[in-house]
DNA sequence: GTCTATAGGAAGATAGAC
DNA sequence: GTCTATCTTCCTATAGAC
């Protein structure tokens, strides 16, 4: 989980330990630094001056390694994208086979927030701008959304079938609503304030009591009980 | 909580049901037309000429009634900001006496979520763009920020004191999660979906479920038990 | 109040020398 | 591979007629 995001990059020509040529270190920078534009600034506020000057190179050398902008930007989100998903894998391959189904959803979560906060600018510019992405992007991007939402939904779905998750709450609305607390938590977090591991364990405790079948007694009434 | 959200404007010369001038309304056009886009492409990818598309009007005709692109967006955000601390307010204020700590702190985020989603959508402008914003516009509305961070602070707080929310959640990291996971909702509820009752119902239910004091036999371990 | 025409400048992208 | 110089397009904003 601390080894190098991009050593599994698309483009990266030789894989396992073989040594980065310099060509691909600059291409690396460039990505790097739009990463770190694209999730502060958003689609439209990355430029490609303010890339090349983060990344230490000329605006027309960027061009050497890049056909354009946007391609640029849709490597990264591709790059982020996959960063999350495969974290979250990860995560959840190395919880020992007695975790129950709840566990493997406060892993999943934690593990994506410790993504977008810690691992990857690359995550975290993935998740802050899919709705400002070009459509052509966005339909590029599609099948991938595809998969993580699969996994997502199954693992909802398994504690349901459980009974460890409520079975009134929406899976899909709850399934969003906490995904979009951890999205939203670069907006937010500050390293001064608290640190990952203390916001992470937060989130578990509140991902777990979220979805935690409740005990009738602390209940008032029905769910709809008023409706705004 | 239907009435009109832009009476109250800051610009609006005559209150109380007087009618608008022609003026006022061509004004408030371009409001709208500006706060739709901002909510959907951010800062820097709301352009003037679309604003004018939308308002009906010319590009030149824009600047008749604004100094300039950022005027817009600032008196949008300042509007936003406004209307979803507004609209808490009077959600809380319409509770009976009776209302516990938790059915305040729920019926806060309900209307914060009813606010973004169908109320206006100058509040999830505001509340999607914030870390985007230029730093002199950011500096203007930080006494604003202040003034909603401390209900909602104050508003978990007298939870915890109350026995009814979790102490051994971070009360600040929880009410961050909480309130990505109601702005980020514009972001993929859809009504075709769901309706905004079910998906405000839901969100009232995993909120309780979230903060309230978890029964220990429903737990494993301390909430630190695995610190991925 | 609203428009057509246009100034002025920023940003994406390319040419071509080194 | 990297740069300086430059082209082109797009966007903010203004001038000035109606």
């Amino acid at each position: 989980m601390t080894t190098n995001p991009l050593t599994t990059s698309p483009t990266a020509r030789h894989q396992a330990g073989r040594r980065e040529r310099k060509s691909d270190r600059t291409r690396r920078r460039i990505l790097d630094a739009a990463a770190d534009i694209l999730s502060r600034k958003g689609f439209d506020g990355t430029r490609v001056a303010e890339i090349a000057e983060i990344a230490q190179l000329s605006v027309p050398n960027v061009y050497y390694y890049f056909d354009s902008r946007e391609a640029i930007l849709e490597e990264v989100v591709n790059i982020g994208d996959r960063l999350a998903l495969d974290h979250v894998k990860a995560a959840l391959a190395a919880l020992p086979p007695e975790a129950t189904a709840m566990d493997r959803i406060c892993t999943a979560f934690a593990a994506h927030l410790d993504t977008v906060l810690k691992q990857s600018a690359y995550a975290a510019a993935a998740m802050r701008t899919m709705a400002q992405l070009p459509s052509d992007i966005r339909a590029r991007q599609l099948h991938h959304q595809r998969e993580s939402g699969e996994m997502w939904r199954g693992l909802i779905a398994a504690g349901v079938e459980a009974g460890e998750v409520d079975p009134d709450l929406d899976p899909r609305a709850a399934r969003m609503f906490l995904l979009g607390a951890v999205n939203w938590a670069p907006e937010w977090w500050n390293p001064e304030r608290g640190s990952i591991e203390d916001t992470v364990a937060t989130v578990r405790r509140l991902v777990r009591n979220a979805l935690t079948v409740p005990t009738s007694a602390t209940r008032t009434g029905s769910p709809n009980e008023s409706a705004m």
